[in-house]
DNA sequence: GCTATACTGAACCATTAGGTTCAGTACGTA
DNA sequence: TACGTACTGAACCTAATGGTTCAGTATAGC
């Protein structure tokens, strides 16, 4: 069984539930950048920005390299295979559930109506 | 276009990055629960697990309803869809990107073969 | 009606997030 | 060598988290 580290999806979650953070991803989607181009694309100060950048190295979300002046980020490589592997894992348990919840209403449904047949005989 | 509630997002990403509102949804998906049984389960006060449930219910993970004294709480019906969503978009568009990188690697390879073979002649 | 149970709300505490400014440090280039 | 650029770090601010305790309020059951 596949096990997961916890504080890794409580990094990476916290990481996601920030718009800027996930507009950086995206960003970092369509190529790597430097902090200063996604400070300035961002609207924010380079210290902002580079608060940022750290939370997601630490989620392992980005990877960062210095060259010479410009560090440069870039997507992890696993980027979001953990976090959807957990999404999927629990969507899949509950659909399940949910399923079976909608076969008791309807199994409910069904003996109302009979009952209500049956009462107006 | 499906347009992607910032606030919504952020809030459920917020809810999931805490291990033990993550247990707590994982019970859920077993079956209903109150309050006072989460408290007990997760080994905390009332109140504190209140507070969870409140974060869940705010990102809409989890809905709640009253009877008497007792509130019982149940899975969000369309619990992480959205959130699913958001991560599978990134991760093909990442993918993709990845492969493409991927190829320019090879190329870089072989070009690099091709040039060793060259200059050993 | 009394009592125990289940929740609710306010107040508090320590830590972190999300920003800022300001003062460096290190590097590229004229 | 001097200057501008790019980052880094410390210090600060406000708001939110993740907990707690304590003091209610409302309800189920004897």
């Amino acid at each position: 069984m596949v096990q997961y580290s916890e504080t890794r999806l409580d990094a990476s979650f916290a990481a996601l539930s920030d718009a800027t953070r996930r507009g950086v991803l995206e960003q970092l989607g369509r190529g790597d950048a430097s902090i200063t181009q996604l400070a300035g694309q961002f609207r924010m100060t380079l210290t902002g920005m580079k608060k940022h950048i750290g939370l997601l190295e630490r989620a392992a979300l980005v990877t960062t390299e210095k060259a010479g002046r410009v560090r440069t980020c870039r997507l992890g490589v696993r980027a979001l295979e953990e976090e959807a592997a957990w999404i999927g894992r629990h969507r899949e348990l509950w659909n399940a559930r949910f399923d079976a919840l909608d076969k008791i209403v309807e199994q409910l449904k069904s003996k109302e109506k009979a009952d209500a047949r049956r009462t107006k005989r």
